[in-house]
DNA sequence: ACCTGAACACCGTTCAAGT
DNA sequence: ACCTGAACACCGTTCAAGT
């Protein structure tokens, strides 16, 4: 990591000289403190510990620094969320619309869009309530658009759809997150124990009295049924299906 | 406030007798903390300040004593967001099923489910997360499976349904706390003022570049039409239809 | 059994001072 | 222009001590 970090220093900006006196350790000559940096570490620490391990302060000390040091960079945390976002959002490509495939496409940005969140733990969590006005949330909604355009949706339909979508797996992604960091000595990234804790839940629901829930009693089995995908593309099966059947009441 | 708890300590439990002698200032007599009241302070401070005012500290504030004796009552800070989830979901009615109109039913009781974190600012950011494991929300549960079963929907489709409507509610729920929450000086319970933020939103969109974004600059009026209850309409129309759509491919 | 004060290990942000 | 130390006003949780 210190490894890291000195090379950088000598490939970036003009070359700076340190002399090392015989005796004197080697101090690390300290790298400039730059917005990037700043965003490498923010996405090292929540890929490694999670969103809440994302302090102004952890990121000062993994950049060596004091927490004041970063506000000469960036607003304060939620601009460090944001632009975090922004480069991880940069990474999603969006197909050129097919018109024959537009339902599956569609599914598949979305299927895109969660695989890029569990890419990067904690990263959901930094989007809750986040506007998406990033150039890459941009690119991302032109491409959706252009598949709704090419599957004959209506434009009105089109666009509330771009947030309904966006809505919907960010959510998943964030219940996902959250999960795995309680379920926790797991190491972020992977997905989470969906098995475990819905053996559990199951059984929580047989045990209620049969007389006032008696579909969740007799439905468990099939509530707590499926993994975390089995779910979502139940969930995005439903988005798309729902966006041909409604589209042209929004015209 | 101080008059309120005085008048309960009267009324409830054994009757404690106090002794003021002349001098003596005439010290409030402190009410027992009990878990209820514990959630009443935290549905106050939410209501009154939103969910990032309601800490274990300022609920101790609240109820006049110090942060460590909330935890003879409570496990930890999630234990009291669960309680108070479970306190509103319990407002929450579910009708008997007609199956003539299981769709209407349906979207119904999602309206509900909005209006329901409307009421109770700050409830949404408490739900992040969250297992629905409180009474009230399996009551909310045996209830929408009741309206699914009346509708024809197989019973796989209507479970993971329940999970997609409820991810998808409080996704908007969250979504407008934290507008509203920005938005500042707004009192928390209003709508949010979307019409404020579209605006500029749609500029934002407009003063993109039109070659590589044709779409999001021709769309800019329709992307951002609408308040939160049009797009909500939007939402659970597709999420119905969709439903409706998918149902026989879940078995 | 319930409550308390004090402490521990944290937060985000500001600001005067340094280089 | 950029960085720093120190401070301000907070967090959740624990724990020994009190009643």
């Amino acid at each position: 990591m210190a490894e890291r970090k000195r090379e950088k220093s000598w490939q970036a900006g003009p070359v700076r000289i340190r002399v090392t006196l015989p005796g004197e350790p080697a101090a690390a000559p300290k790298e400039r403190l730059t917005v990037d940096r700043i965003v490498d570490a923010a996405m090292g620490l929540m890929a490694e510990q999670g969103y809440d391990a994302v302090s102004m302060r952890s990121l000062a000390k993994a950049l060596d620094t004091g927490p004041a040091s970063l506000y000469a960079h960036v607003a304060n945390k939620e601009e460090v969320d944001q632009l975090v976002l922004d480069r991880i959002s940069a990474e999603l490509v969006v197909p050129a619309p097919d018109p024959e495939h537009w339902d599956e496409q569609l599914r598949q940005v979305l299927r895109d869009m969660l695989a890029l969140y569990r890419r990067h733990p904690g990263s959901a969590r930094a989007a809750i309530g986040m506007i998406p006005s990033g150039m890459g949330a941009l690119r991302t909604m032109e491409g959706l658009l252009a598949i709704c355009d090419a599957g004959g949706i209506s434009p009105q339909a089109s666009a509330w759809f771009c947030d309904l979508a966006a809505a919907y797996v960010s959510a998943i992604a964030v219940e996902e997150a959250i999960w795995m960091q309680r379920a926790n000595s797991t190491p972020p990234g992977a997905e989470p124990d969906h098995t475990a804790i819905d053996e559990q839940l199951r059984a929580m629901m047989e045990a209620l009295p049969a007389a006032e829930f008696p579909l969740v009693t007799s439905m468990a089995g099939v509530m707590t049924a499926g993994d975390g995908d089995d779910r979502f593309e139940f969930g995005i099966a439903v988005l798309v299906a729902g966006l041909r059947a409604v589209s042209d009441t929004y015209r």
